[in-house]
DNA sequence: CTGAAAGCGCTTACAG
DNA sequence: CTGAAAGCGCTTACAG
């Protein structure tokens, strides 16, 4: 019928080679040789035999053999080589814990990709070789590319709106929003934001949330007080917040769209008496593991990795056992860790939502 | 002769119950339904006979029946669930630059692990049922446990010390005598190491290495001298400041165990009036990355995750080909990123190795 | 101690 | 448009 289609030795040539049983072999290279009593001898011939013919298990055909009781999912989640940060890590964890929480065996694989190489890996997304995808760190291009393909499996888009597949995100508008509302208090006149030129759709969105919200408590908040920088420095950080000081009234509330800032404006701030948080509250975006050991300690919002990965994992689970053929959408409050840089330090101490 | 053992439906029920092949089943299942003109009818009936029985497709099924040319490896990654931070990233990432360069297909696995509960999945460990294994983050009982086992597939320990599993690990030592060699000039008089109570092997090695260099460079230390703090806060990091500012004479250099310091120290030195590098070099362990950010900007010395998990590869992939039967054991120098709060910037801006 | 044979759950050429 | 059958590469009871 059909021909032979793996390269390399198998285990039936090397049962040939040595002139043994595959059944022998078979044991032998499973570790059972001694216990199954295989003479020494033999043993050592079907070893040698198996790396003199460069023998590979098939761990699939072993797997199937081996079936367990229940099959596992397997998900392949799709991350951007340049984008490996301490989000997958949270990500890789919220799938583990959800799938513990919802007693499912999934199996998680993880294929890193090239930003523009997507579609590369586009055979195992077509392929049916696996239960679910997760793709985070899209680019349009990779987007489009992808659009253009039909897919038996479910796809599910990190942060990234899509008609076609499932998208999973963060609610930047009412992150925004919601930033505003931990550092107002009577006394904040104004606010500013303080982002970059080429600002993302998601960090448009946020700023837009943050003034909107500004606006509804009464803060003042005005398009040109904004800063947009080219890139993140201290030198930028010093610079912006020498410029927001420059035109508002204090006390104030700015939320910045990059916690590597926070060195510069801290110091310029710390430079001209500026006190954090009585005369400027901040909070910044992106969490890092060094802010909370700031003086003071610096609040942050951060995209929800692990509760998004617990949705991406239920959207998979819900699409392989009941075909919903619409995609499905779903937002996510951000993280939030109020510290004392925004001005209130909630009860708990650190405050997450 | 066997009985069957997965519970849950197959294609074989599915086609039993609509009244259909096999194959129209895994045609309609594999999305193939109208390019292979199957009647809607019958694939309606198809579906809604998989969603009934809650099929669920053995992917292994399928991966094996579709074989590529090339049997992929498949290389479990065990980390634990309390350290999934950005170094999971970067190892992950590197496991897949080798994998490219080494021009070999490699399935990467990821499986967290709770600390403690290693063998939970000591079955996937010892069944064969995957290529090889890292294991990362490793406390002494997990692999008292693992050790006790017996295992066919190649196992590769990261960070930890085995007789009886490879293991790559980072030269805490030389790290210690390097970072010393950096910070180490003509006015260059004492040094100190600020590190923790509990502190790790390898942070006491990296530690001895720099007393070692800095004895070696006739800069002055003493064990005295050394502060190690129970925890890591802000306070903490300005009281170790403060305490060996208290002791030693400047210019001095020090080392320190964890970047989360860095608030603190900084601190209590601009605080009264010690500068950054003039008067004291500071390398910190563990790059963020934010430190960069800071003014000064600050010197990391950290954990070589990427090219580790190269070494890693390729130790699985000369275990699995040629059967080595004693333990490899590999250590890397770490990664520096130096920067101005060590002294000398080098030519190219930042400095990694 | 070793071999012949069944079968894991799927997909795919092929015949009709 | 659909079905019968082969076979992916392994492992495992079973017979000898």
């Amino acid at each position: 019928m059909e021909t032979k289609k793996t390269a390399g030795a198998q285990i039936k040539e090397i049962a040939e080679k040595v002139g043994v049983s595959q059944s022998t072999v078979s044991v032998v290279l499973g570790g059972r040789g001694d216990r199954i009593r295989i003479s020494k001898e033999t043993q050592k011939k079907v070893w040698d035999a198996a790396r003199e013919l460069n023998y590979r298990p098939n761990i699939y055909a072993r797997r199937l053999r081996q079936a367990e009781e229940e099959v596992p999912y397997v998900l392949a989640i799709f991350w951007r080589t340049d984008n490996l940060n301490s989000r997958v890590g949270r990500f890789i964890r919220g799938v583990y814990e959800a799938s513990e929480k919802r007693e499912c065996r999934v199996e998680v694989m993880i294929q890193p990709y090239r930003p523009g190489e997507l579609m590369r890996h586009g055979e195992m997304l077509s392929g049916n070789r696996i239960s679910g995808a997760v793709i985070s760190g899209l680019s349009s291009e990779d987007q489009e590319a992808l659009e253009a393909g039909d897919y038996t499996i479910p796809i599910i888009l990190i942060g990234r709106e899509s008609t076609k597949f499932h998208c999973v995100m963060m609610d930047s508008y009412r992150s925004g929003e919601q930033c505003i509302a931990y550092m107002a208090a009577p006394g904040i006149k104004t606010a500013a934001f303080i982002g970059f030129d080429n600002n993302s759709r998601a960090e448009r969105k946020m700023e837009a949330g943050f003034m909107v919200g500004c606006r509804s408590r009464n803060i003042r908040v005005k398009e040109d007080w904004n800063v947009y920088l080219g890139c993140s420095s201290y030198e930028n950080g010093y610079g912006a917040a020498r410029e927001v000081l420059s035109k508002i009234e204090l006390p104030s509330a700015w939320l910045v769209a990059d916690s590597r800032l926070a060195g510069g404006i801290m110091d310029y701030c710390q430079d001209n008496g500026i006190r954090v948080p009585e005369d400027v509250r901040i909070i910044f975006f992106e969490e890092s593991g060094i802010l909370k050991y700031n003086r003071p300690p610096l609040s942050s919002v951060d995209v929800p990795s692990m509760e998004m990965a617990e949705t991406a994992l239920d959207i998979m689970l819900l699409a392989c056992n009941s075909q919903i053929d619409i995609p499905i959408r779903r937002e996510h409050l951000p993280l939030y860790c109020i510290r004392e840089s925004s001005g209130g330090l909630p009860q708990d101490g650190e405050g997450k939502r």
